[in-house]
DNA sequence: CAACTATATTAGAACCTGCTCATATTACTA
DNA sequence: TAGTAATATGAGCAGGTTCTAATATAGTTG
């Protein structure tokens, strides 16, 4: 404590109100409403589970039935569940329900994402 | 760049070829190393101050210095420190030194999946 | 060299995620 | 209607993530 004797010089500010800024090169603002919808969706994309089986859905033929992802990602009915339902809600998955069973298949967003990163680093394998 | 040939064999993983399954459609296997890394892209960029960092850098005309981004993302230059190094992990952003700056950039992958971002969803809007 | 500036690294606390278990719901079947 | 199968939902915990503060490192300047 008593630390405070000389209170430095002005260091918190923003040194950029003269014409000759040294680094700092202007930043356009950005819509940062977009940025939530964006991050949702790569946040649910961002993780084992959810993208294996993002990656599985689109590697069927068709919609995939729940009992089959289970089998394929080794977490429980539950986990399966959760993390499809969070898929659902990012739009990267559809849900049809046939009996008791319910097929998801990738929406055309997820499709056009997986496109990408399929692309994506071409030269190397 | 085709895609990979997929091309395994029929391997001894699973017993299911019982004409029983009710709802089971067959679904291929996948790569899972591939997915590794996509999920390390994927998860980087899914979270909010490195995505806003990622649109920020990719705003800008040139590349950008760290002290700029400091002031705009709202968090320590630790937190930016450690943001931007992760992205540079994954591949997302480049570095270059310029005397004691620092200037970071968006790498081709990072412009491609903005890129695929911005056209989602370009229907509703 | 000493002081200062820009960025990186480390440590640790607070918060968030993703899983499992238990249970609820919905649809089919006898 | 009871019983059973397929999926969803809720609680709660282990482990991971993301900040801040403190400190280290490197470049720059007097």
């Amino acid at each position: 404590m008593g630390k405070n004797a000389t209170d430095t010089a002005s260091q918190s500010g923003r040194p950029d109100d003269s014409a000759e800024s040294a680094c700092c090169t202007p930043i356009p603002d950005i819509d940062e409403d977009a940025l939530v919808g964006d991050v949702q969706l790569l946040s649910a994309l961002g993780n084992d589970t959810r993208y294996e089986l993002v990656r599985r859905i689109g590697a069927a033929e068709d919609s995939v039935c729940v009992c089959d992802l289970e089998a394929a990602v080794g977490i429980s009915q539950s986990g399966v569940s959760q993390a499809l339902s969070r898929l659902y809600s990012a739009g990267l998955v559809t849900r049809r329900k046939e009996g008791s069973w319910r097929y998801y298949g990738l929406t055309d967003d997820a499709e056009q994402i997986l496109d990408t990163l399929d692309a994506l680093g071409g030269d190397h394998e």
